[in-house]
This record gives C-alpha cells, structure tokens and sequence, in this order.
DNA sequence: TTGAAAGCGTTACCAG
DNA sequence: CTGGTAACGCTTTCAA
C-alpha cells in the first residue's frame, strides 16, 4: 500500500497541490465549497501528511528532546526523572510536539550525539536536566543553533533558560515546621553539594536555623548522593555521633533509607526522631510511618516546562526565561505533629 | 549562524555534491585522495548533515517510537517500566536511532497520534507495551504501515512480533523453590487475569504445586494489580482467610505491599511467612528482609528489543520473530533458606 | 480564491 | 572514481 502524498489529494479533488495544503492546514483564503470537496478526497484516500517532508519544507521539526546527561545515573531508581519525563512527554503529545528522548550514558554518546541534535535538524529545541557545576553538556547544547531549557537552576550556566521549584523556600518550610512543632536539634542529610537542588536546599535548611536561633554545626550536615542507599549510610551517621532529635532529608528516596537507619538504631519515627522527606513521590504516601515532606509539582513541572519551551521556539530567546514553581508542605506521620 | 550545506561544502572543496555524500556516508569508490580533502572541509566548515533532509531522501526516518498505551497507568510508580525504557533508549542511541516516547494518557490522544505515527512517515518500527487482553491499540497499529514488536505477550494477537521473559518457567522456579524449602500451603498475589504477565505466572504457579501434588485452592490465589497497594490488600485477604506459609508474589512491588501487611499481622518474614518476588527490582535488594525473587533482565529486554525490531525494519517481517528471554532465581533473606 | 513553481538538503541512479 | 540530475512530499511565495 503506497503513502497516499498531496499530488494524490490533489489529483482526485481536481485542484492544485497548493490548494490542497492549505485545507489540511487550516488556512483561510479557501471556499468553502472547494474545502469541503478536498476534504472530502482526503477521508476518501485516506491521507495523512508525510511529517518529514513538511519539516523540510517548513523548517520546523515538531520535535522536543528531553536529555538526559551521563550524570544523571539513577534514572530509573528514583521516580523523579519518571514522573518529569512523563509530565513533559505528556505535554508535548498535547501541544502537538513528539517527544525524543536521549539518556546518554557514557561521555562518548554525548559527543556522538550532541552535534546530531543541536545541529543536525533534529528537534526545535531542547529540555536538559543538568544542574550540575560540572555538567560542561550545557556549554556544548550552547554552541548549537537550537534553544533549550534547563530542568533545573544551572550552576554553571546562570543566564541560561531555566525552569526550577523553590528549593530554598520548601527546605526552609521543612525545617521550620520542625523547628514548630518542638525539636531542638536537627540533623539533614543533604543532596551532592554540586547540584543545585542539593545546595538550595541545605540553603534552606541553614536559613531557618540561622532565623530562629539555632546553632548551625557542620557536623549535624551530611551529604548524600539522592539515593536511598546513601541516605541509609548518612542517617547511621548521624545517629552515631549526635543526639539529633529530628532529621530533614534533601528527598523522599533518601528518608527512605534514613528511615531504615533509625529503626536499626531501635529509635522510632516519629517518637525518638521526627522525619521530613522532600518530593512527595507516590512511596511517602503508603510507608510506615507515612512520610511528612515537601510535595513539587513534577508533572506540571515538565507541563510548564513544555510551555515555557514553546514559547522560546515561537517568540525567540531573549529575554531569558526563569521560572520558579512553588512547593507544599505535606503533613504526614513522620513528623509527629499529627 | 547559517547552517552548512552539502552544497557548501562541495563548493569548498570543488567536487559536485554526489561526492562529498559519498564521502559522509562512507561508501566506497572515493579515491583516498579527494576523501581526504573533503573531509578537511568537512571539518573546517563543521559540516553536520540535515537528518530530516536525508529522511525525506533515504526514506528512513532513523526514529523507533516506543509508546506506552493509556492502560499503563503506573508508568513512574512502577520502576520497571523507567528501567525499559532506559534499556531500549541506550540500544537506540548504540544503533543510531533516535527514540520517540509516545504515552499516551487517554484515548483522545491514542486517537490522534496512532495514524500520525503508523502512517505519518515519522518513524521505522514501533515497540509497544501491550500485552492486554482489550488493548486494541494493536490492531490500529497493526493496520498501519510501519513494522512492530510488541513487549511482552500480546494476548489478542498472538501471531505479532514480541519479546518476553519466561514468565510462566520464572514462576514455576519461584514456587518450586518455596516447597523446596519445606513450605505447605503457599498463597499467591497474581498479577490482573488480563495481561500476559499476570497470567503466565499464574500459569507457572499452577504447575509447581500440580507437579508436587499440592492442591491448587481458589481462595489461596489473590489478584492484585502490579502496585504496592494492592500487594498489601491481596496479602491482607490471604492472611486472614488462609493460614499460608509462603507467599509468592507475581511482583516485588507488590511483595512490597505484603511484607507491609505481614508486619501488620504481628508476623514476620522468613519465619512465619515466606515470600518470594518477581522482577528484582533495586529496592528488593535493600528491603528489610532482603527480597528473594525471580530477577528478570529488564535491561537487556530493552537492548534485544530494540535488536529485534531493526533486524525487522532491515530484513521485513516475516517470519514472526518471538522471543523469550530466560529469568534467574536470586535468593535473599525472605524465604527463609539462608 | 486559486495555481504554478521554486525551494528545503539529502540520496541514488545513470552516464561518463 | 566522479558529476549531473531526478526524486522525496511538502510549504510558501508570487501572479493571476
């Protein structure tokens, strides 16, 4: 069965090619009668346009890539970067877009691919999720001629586009809801001090201490790397050497494991210690004890993201975008107020 | 920034256009010296060639859609299918393809997007996760132009390319291993009766206890639906009405889930209740009991996948190609053997 | 309101 | 081994 093409179209309805193309299009400056009539021949042949030769032609691709740098590796261990990727494919099939997707996993398919896909025609712009200070794929994505969005304050890259949740402001809520409801020494365990979402968030942490008197000590600080594992190691730390009363995780996945730690200790959440997540991913719901944290918006995150990206493709880049999701508190068990 | 043309760089280096695509393509019957050359302006310029253009050209888009139909509604509760569609991302990428992501979250959106993509010239070969007994998103697939592989069993169209996981021999093992251990009267939360998964294990099941001649009860078969929370519901019903010893549970998310209701019993895990998973998932290696289960090579499905459906694409589709994928018993803590 | 024709940047065939 | 040239299927001016 052979792609029924315009000519096809064209040929049965007796008009031109032109004609034709403005129908499926939509556009005005046709009459109804020939409208209907083409439109007609369509549904009779069965055509559907050939994407490719329109974005030839149109120089629009309909496309969006969704990159994922090699230094992301927990892809599919935590459930953020699922519930973002399918908050943005969701998006995109909305608007109209598809969705590609690139996980590179080694530095060699990132110099492989990045010229394919800021040069090579192959998206009309780019989301990227890297934060980090030392992700240089942001200076290469640079370089091309497409534009893109950061999923993530940059560190490196601050002029960039760029779409984030209020980090500062959800780890402070955090903390000074536990600070509220009585605890007097307040461990957290942080994400990696290179990310933006690790430092912004002991920001946080440090700024709601420093307001209502606490001391900040660097020892009740311990860095973890978002996985449950190292929230598990970082806990045990803690409750070794301090008398924490209270701990505030950088996120869910590594309350998860902090959790873990304290019952191995023969402590209880919320009794001995008072637990406060950060993400709200479906797992804090259903735990035992369910888990206090701060909910973001991951699907609208990777909405607005789309959104946000159209916008830069349709109206051009200048002025830079930077926008701020707000977060939520969500009062749970763990943190024993309830 | 104009973008660098073929033209252009044939202009540079004074040979026709013919040439300096043979060059970039690597064919043979270029004479070492003008390869050279061209190349040099290849360089020099930073030619990268126009994928769309050679679409419309070649007639192979270079895209493999995956797409995820609106009955899968776990897409990020369940770390599986992240952990897919990272597989088959990565083989994409080795293989020059580019992934498109299609999930589809209503029936609206199926509606629109399946022609564009069976039709659409968008991509070369689809692989679809739908192994639904009422997912007729397959025969629309079907019904278009570009070949498919379906992941997993597809229980309405039997005769479809698809890849699988001995799902049926996996369960068998599982149970197997239960009565090996000593076990007698082992329970079971199935997967939902509609899906290749949930039934192929309840399959393998069934013919371990036949086998050793353990009778086979309606009321020690419980149906879950893959999530955490009805694994903890199902294991509920199964402790209160049956005094089981063993539990094998289709999934470790739903294993999950039962542990929880197993502690919610005052009972615990080895000792008063064995239980056994299926996936092997990452959080099943740091649970508290560490989870025995059948690990299935989610990765590596992903990779073959991909395989599979490019030697379709090169080599046209018949003959069927099915294939299945051997699983592996990894013993832990829960079922009480070491 | 419609049609003719010139691209869009490649590939692939046919001559030479 | 190399060049010329016709597709590929569509959009987009420009004229009519």
């Amino acid at each position: 069965m052979k792609h029924v093409t315009l000519d096809d179209v064209a040929k049965e309805a007796g008009v031109s090619r032109a004609t034709v193309s403005r129908v499926v299009n939509d556009y005005p400056h046709v009459s109804d009668h020939v409208r209907q009539q083409v439109q007609n021949c369509i549904d009779k042949l069965g055509y559907n346009p050939h994407l490719i030769a329109r974005s030839l032609a149109s120089k629009k691709t309909g496309n969006i890539g969704l990159v994922f740098p090699n230094s992301i590796h927990n892809f599919f261990t935590d459930p953020y970067y699922p519930r973002l990727t399918e908050g943005i494919a969701h998006a995109c099939n909305e608007n109209d877009y598809t969705l590609s997707l690139f996980i590179f996993h080694t530095e060699e398919l990132e110099k492989k691919l990045i010229p394919r896909l800021t040069r090579g025609g192959l998206v009309d712009g780019i989301i990227v999720q890297a934060t980090g200070i030392d992700d240089n794929i942001l200076f290469k994505i640079k370089n091309g001629e497409v534009p893109f969005l950061v999923a993530g304050r940059p560190l490196n890259l601050p002029e960039a586009n760029y779409i984030d949740v209020d980090n500062v402001s959800g780890a402070y809520n955090a903390v000074a809801h536990l600070i509220r409801v009585g605890r007097k020494k307040i461990g957290m365990i942080s994400g990696p001090r290179n990310t933006s979402a690790g430092l912004d968030r002991l920001k946080g942490y440090r700024q709601a201490l420093r307001e209502r008197n606490y001391p900040i000590e660097d020892g009740l600080i311990v860095e973890g790397d978002f996985t449950e594992l190292s929230g598990y190691h970082a806990a045990n730390q803690l409750l070794k050497n301090q008398e924490v009363d209270a701990i505030f995780s950088a996120s869910d996945t590594m309350a998860a494991g902090a959790l873990r730690a304290v019952k191995d200790h023969s402590l209880s959440v919320p009794e001995d210690i008072a637990l406060v997540g950060f993400d709200d991913l479906p797992p804090s719901r259903t735990a035992v004890p369910s888990l206090t944290t701060i909910r973001q918006p991951i699907r609208r995150f990777g909405v607005k993201a789309v959104d946000v990206l159209i916008d830069i493709i349709d109206n051009g880049s200048p002025p830079p975008r930077q926008v701020i999701l707000g977060t939520e508190l969500v009062i749970r068990e763990s943190c024993g107020s309830i």
